[in-house]
DNA sequence: ATAGTGTCTCCAGGGAAGTGGAGGTTCAAG
DNA sequence: CTTGAACCTCCACTTCCCTGGAGACACTAT
């Protein structure tokens, strides 16, 4: 029974407001990240507001990085999730941004071939041809 | 009074199940396509099927060219107001291509940063380190 | 006549990551 | 006590390119 006070002592928390002032994110994405459960608020008040904790922040800051570095929301809870079982995440972040690299890899090949068909076509560009036939396009001869 | 037969002869068209069987798309895409304005039916028959002429088909594979080359529906649409109008869309095609080639450039350079980025934070990697204070992933320092 | 297919219109959803607004509380200051 | 700001929920909308389904006609073959 000693230790009753103690506990409503630290169970303020931020408000969302402040919350989205600190993080430089609005109120909207972060009552999004909550309810797609990146960003548990720690309790509500006896009106009903969030109430979100310091380490919200540095959480916060977690998301922002992995997003940067093009991981969807959905992989980043994944992370996440290990995080909060109490795990250390590095294992499972490499292998998400390994898998990054991959798709990047793949993206970039796409690209530069199509860019490579683009240029090819352009090569040869005439703005104004003669009119042929059926065509709609000489140059692209369809 | 004489030419009356004439135009009933020719006035037939392509209902749109030949067509999609022709073209190889579906049925509701083109209807979708023919929504958008990108593919005028001919006309309509007298139970209200859309009928499309021959050349539909030559539309079709145009469209098909210039998606595959990474033009959006819109941009394809714009090309092919210019043909519709009674003009060759070349030069206009010409500008959208560049602009593609533009769009691919700056994309490509992006991504590239970012696998280096990605590359970097790996390079030095450690799956499973100590745990530190409020830290949630090491490596990341975050 | 009837079954089966093709077609019509209109409405909804999906994927990604939010944004915008309406309508209704709660709170802090004056 | 009364503003006004902040907060709540719920819904719709954004972009792009379709895809799926329901319910109702139209046509074809038997």
């Amino acid at each position: 029974m000693a230790a009753l006070g103690v506990e409503t002592l630290q169970k303020t928390g931020m408000k969302i407001g402040v919350l989205a002032g600190r993080s430089g994110l609005s109120v909207k994405t972060l009552r999004y990240y909550e309810d797609l459960g990146l960003l548990p608020a720690i309790a509500r008040s006896e009106g009903g507001y969030r109430l979100f904790a310091e380490e919200s922040l540095r959480r916060l800051e977690f998301i922002r990085r992995l997003k940067a570095l093009g991981l969807s929301l959905e992989e980043i809870q994944g992370c996440l999730a290990v995080h909060d079982a109490g795990d250390l995440p590095c294992a499972d972040i490499q292998i998400q941004l390994e898998r990054q690299i991959g798709r990047i890899d793949a993206r970039i090949e796409e690209l530069g071939q199509l860019r490579q068909e683009l240029q090819g076509l352009l090569a040869g560009w005439q703005s104004d041809p003669a009119k042929e036939g059926d065509v709609i396009c000489p140059n692209l001869r369809v």
